[in-house]
DNA sequence: GGTCGGCGTGAAGAACCCGTAGCGAAGCCG
DNA sequence: CGGCTTCGCTACGGGTTCTTCACGCCGACC
């Protein structure tokens, strides 16, 4: 469940607040200070902040700065102010949205949708794949067998990675030959011989008893993972 | 040097968001139309995307989500329309940000710094990078060796950045001379070659034998902490 | 058993790319 | 204005990769 942490001085509006979040999944913690707000972001580690910025206590700039010092969490600020120069502090102290009162709970909700998104999508895994002890990772271009790099030429990374981002399927000369060499080479089905045993040799392969690359008379190649 | 995507069907506030995003050293390409956008966006992959709605050729949250299908860039939406429901519509597309008419530059600008600060810190990449006897502290953008400071020129010194922020990943000639001399410059790739070569010298690398950075022949370069 | 096509293998020339030195131009300082 | 630094750009030698060829092997088919 996703903890958000609502900073506002007026009861009342925490209620409305925690009513509208917790029907929509959300597990809402409240405070009505500053102070509190930058604890309670420090122990409760929430995953998104609303902070009203017309706190008693604190600037709300700085509550902005203060949390920031520990954390990325995003931080979504709601004001009264409608100033141009209000804006421009809040967002440059490392707020993540600022939207003005009087707002909807819908565009609200949305906006916190977005920053959710956002952050979960930072970081996507790269997709690594593993055979054994070889591993192509895809996202940097870097092969390594037994924890060392390997160094394949451009042609021959090219048509590994056509491999292993089809494992298992078999892939005839002339598919192999257009996603590597490119349109008009579908018949020099010779450079893949070239290239497949260089590859073989560079990741302990043998043609005669293969692990990784199957020949498949006629017709292909088949990656057997 | 950061590139930004405007898209506006109106001329006279295409021009009017370059001569300000330049102003504050963003490079910028306008497009007037939706499909211009999207392709805009595929092929130049910017950093971020000034998306107005009101498009003679789209529907706004078409371009949202046809762009979302293959990058994650951030969108900022200006848009006229101040209804809750086209806000709702235009961030759960896709959108990082939502503008309404009539809005100050200033705004945008600060908008558009936190949009570009959270997609960076979405890797807490510590400030000082350490390889062996060389620092690189980019916060302070200052190079040491053995302890001694080196001389870095701008051009230089950004090439640097782009390697150690990337350790480890291949990084393509057309990436690194986008990154460093800005777009345009994508062809010109024996640049590379002499900082490369400059590079290595002052970080007391050679090519023979690199121990930083690696050449990957007609792709490009990686950096080997 | 012989022939033939497809595949594996090694090697060599061609094509391409990289490392390196260096020159003129532009910008920056006093 | 004059010296210095930095940048853009070119040229050339050397190294790597790509392409091409030749040969041996194996299975299929006649």
């Amino acid at each position: 469940m996703t903890r958000v942490l609502v900073v506002d001085d007026e009861p009342q509006i925490r209620r409305a607040m925690r009513t509208s979040l917790e029907a929509h999944g959300y597990e809402v913690r409240t405070v009505g200070t500053g102070e509190e707000a930058v604890v309670a972001a420090a122990e409760d580690d929430p995953e998104l902040v609303l902070l009203d910025l017309g706190l008693p206590d604190l600037d709300g700039t700085d509550v902005i700065r203060r949390v920031r010092s520990f954390s990325e969490v995003p931080i979504i600020v709601l004001s009264v102010r409608d100033r141009q120069a209000d804006k421009v502090a809040a967002l440059d102290a490392g707020a993540d949205d600022y939207v003005t009162k009087p707002f909807g709970v819908e565009e609200v909700l949305a906006r916190l949708r977005a920053a959710l998104r956002r952050r979960q999508s930072g970081e996507p895994s790269p997709p690594v794949h593993r055979f054994g002890e070889l591993e192509v990772d895809v996202g940097r271009r870097l092969v390594t067998v037994s924890g060392s790099p390997v160094h394949l030429t451009k042609t021959e990374y090219a048509l590994l990675e056509a491999f292993v981002t089809n494992a298992g399927k078999l892939l005839t000369h002339q598919w192999l030959l257009r996603k590597v060499w490119g349109h008009g080479y579908a018949e020099e089905s010779h450079y893949l011989r070239v290239y497949v045993r260089s590859l073989r040799r560079k990741l302990g392969d043998e043609a005669s008893a293969p692990r990784l690359i199957l020949t498949e008379p006629g017709v292909g190649y088949r990656w057997i993972g």
